[in-house]
RNA sequence: GCCUCGGUAGCUCAGCCUGGUAGAGCGUGUGCUUGGUAAGCACAAGGCCGCGGGUUCAAACCCCGCCCGAGGCUCCA
């Protein structure tokens, strides 16, 4: 339905000839006027025929906010069709007429309502201030079947426990979670939601401090922009993910981003999740914004010539973007956006026990990236009930690769698309949890979208499919890795960055002037490197240097003074252990470059002399 | 989306209750200082007090609406 409201001093109409769909009226209803209204001009659309009565509901609570703020006195409802290209029945849109009249009515307003399918004369005069033209469209019906998809999740019934890596499944509330600090915070998170912790994340601090992201009021909220510090690190990430993915044998795909809604496939998949879309108009279609690469990997499956032979076969995409509508009360920094970068693999496999090798294998993948980051992490599997009776062994091996005790979560039906899933969650600074790395084995998907290859004898099948994530957002992950630092900073430890996503790797620092050409001369030799070293050229006294760069967390702060540059040598203050170290140049180039091994090196896109970087925040 | 809190210099914040010339620290610029491992000194520039409306002789301050952020609820494919 679509709404046009018009504040008006007066509004005046008179019927002249019937339609052909004209309504049937009494005489005294052919024309009217009224005073201080707030006038509705009313189009009925073909979206509204199945939800009358929600869409009149809806309609009613609009024109009621309105009619409060403006302080009319009265309501004129006008049937008005073109405000509309996609008009409902005429026979529809009248009984809407009519009942959106006696529910204003039953709430109390004074209504007059033009009559339906006339020619009419009319005049107003709308008053002009800034609330006094507006215009509304009620659309219910993704939202009903949205809701409808809320109901059955809610209605799922699911069981805790805790698995432990000698294969003990103990019920979560029997567990002793003493020595399981991390567990404990992630079970409480999950089963109970938190207690009010009323004050900001740390990470969206530090990365506004550190200069990484920050937020970009000119845009949706929930997209954030990111400085050259913060983008060389996602890149890094990013980078590192396909690495792993790829060199596991992935085939790199690109898809996308915008899909028709009207798509019968994916409609229905559409219609089985909650959350909201992004909505891009063209022409007169609408298309929403992936939320994942599935859709594009899906239909392009879909097509492929596929034999038993190459299974299981796994397509990648590192999908810049992902979009999700999250309402606007759920964003949270880097830890939940609307518009983020997610690496995702789907994998096709022939059987159940392919299915499993690949889960393991994935599970494995993301291990090493965890890692790889230095985080710290909890791990919660969920399934099926009667798959897990059937999988207890699987479940015993993935606790013992853990080789701690993780969270085993049990549903009694499947409602989702897979049969079992893990999630590798990470704790931050507010007793909260957010998942990173996760794999799930969908046995619907691959049938819904008629992706099929051809087994040993022929015959076309459909392949169980597996989601993988294997980093989960790399957003998220400069969240987890922020908040971790943070957690570190408070028990007294010094927070920092794994060295290889340091921006700065080395910062050198001549004492005085008169050590600035022999920093010049080291600053080039780093450039030659796989090492990210600047030059603090700045007219400062050397604490304030130092203090500088601490607050930078730059693993390797280099001196250079008279004594080093007589002796050349540098001396240098390390961050992982407080100490300072007298080092060859080479000796610091090797000892960086031992903690960038196998993983991607990005110059830093800044100027390497201080005093020629700009600042992007105060 | 709902509820609560916030938005004042590039940044962090005070001022608002009790309306009457807009403040501090950091950062930035300039000058002095050339300092040996976490803040050297001085001076200066810098403001649509989030946006719109209202009340008032007068609004950063009081009232209403909106926008943006954070937290809670909800939600999290």
């Amino acid at each position: 339905m679509k709404l046009l409201l018009l504040h008006v001093d007066h509004i005046e109409f008179k019927a002249k000839q019937k339609t052909k769909v004209a309504e049937q009226v009494a005489e005294d209803m052919l024309a009217g006027r009224a005073e201080e209204a707030l006038a509705a001009f009313v189009a009925v659309e073909k979206a509204d025929e199945g939800n009358a009565k929600e869409v009149v509901r809806r309609a009613a609570e609009e024109i009621e906010k309105v009619y409060s703020q403006v302080k009319a006195q009265r309501v004129v409802l006008y049937p008005y069709a073109h405000l509309s290209s996609s008009l409902a029945k005429p026979q529809i849109a009248v009984e809407v007429l009519k009942s959106l009249e006696e529910e204003l009515k039953a709430r109390g307003y004074e209504v007059l309502r033009a009559p339906f399918g006339w020619y009419k004369a009319f005049e107003l005069r709308c008053k002009g201030h800034p609330l006094s033209e507006l215009s509304r469209e009620i659309r219910v019906e993704e939202e009903k079947k949205e809701s409808l998809a809320l109901k059955a999740e809610k209605k799922l019934k699911s069981e805790w426990y805790v698995l432990t890596p000698e294969g003990e499944l103990i019920p979560a509330q029997k567990f002793d979670f003493s020595g399981h600090e991390g567990l404990r915070i992630f079970y409480e998170y999950e089963t109970k939601g938190t207690r009010a912790v009323t004050e900001e994340p740390p990470h969206i601090r530090l990365m506004k401090e550190h200069e990484l992201v920050d937020h970009e009021p000119g845009s949706d909220p929930g997209n954030l922009r990111w400085y050259p510090k913060g983008k060389l690190i996602k890149k890094l990430l990013e980078q590192r993910v396909t690495q792993l993915v790829l060199e596991y044998g992935a085939m790199e795909v690109e898809t996308p981003v915008m899909y028709d809604f009207a798509h019968p496939k994916l409609s229905r998949y559409l219609h089985r999740f909650p959350a909201r879309q992004y909505v891009v108009i063209s022409d007169d279609k609408e298309y929403f914004l992936r939320f994942a690469a599935c859709f594009g990997q899906y239909l392009m499956m879909h097509d492929m010539t596929i034999s038993h032979r190459h299974l299981p076969l796994r397509l990648y995409e590192l999908t810049h973007y992902s979009f999700r509508r999250e309402q606007s009360g759920e964003l949270a920094g880097l830890k939940r956006l609307r518009t983020f970068t997610m690496p995702d693999m789907h994998t096709l496999v022939k059987d159940m026990e392919q299915a499993k090798q690949e889960f393991l294998r994935q599970f494995r993948l993301s291990m090493r990236w965890m890692e790889e980051l230095g985080l710290e992490y909890e791990v919660a599997i969920r399934f099926v009930r009667s798959f897990y009776e059937e999988n207890r062994e699987f479940a015993e091996e993935l606790a013992k690769l853990i080789g701690k005790p993780i969270l085993i979560e049990l549903w009694d039906e499947r409602f989702f698309y897979f049969v079992m899933k893990f999630e590798f969650s990470v704790n931050d600074a507010q007793r909260k949890a957010a998942t990173l790395s996760t794999v799930q084995i969908d046995v619907e998907n691959a049938e819904r979208f008629d992706i099929t290859y051809v087994d040993e004898h022929g015959e076309r099948r459909h392949p169980l499919l597996l989601h993988a994530s294997i980093s989960g957002g790399i957003d998220r992950n400069l969240y987890a890795l922020l908040e971790q630092a943070y957690l570190r900073a408070k028990r007294g430890e010094k927070p920092s960055l794994p060295t290889w996503l340091s921006p700065t790797q080395v910062r050198i620092i001549p004492v005085s002037e008169q050590n600035l050409a022999y920093a010049e001369e080291l600053l080039a030799f780093f450039r030659k490197r796989r090492v990210r070293a600047d030059l603090d050229d700045e007219a400062a006294t050397l604490q304030k240097k130092i203090r500088n760069a601490e607050k930078e967390w730059i693993p390797y702060i280099a001196v250079v003074g008279a004594r080093e540059q007589e002796g050349s040598y540098i001396t240098v203050r390390v961050r992982s252990t407080g100490e300072q170290v007298r080092m060859t140049k080479e000796e610091l180039a090797e000892q960086v470059e031992r903690e960038n091994e196998g993983k991607p090196f990005v110059k830093l896109p800044l100027p390497e002399r201080l005093s020629q970087r700009p600042r992007f925040r105060g």
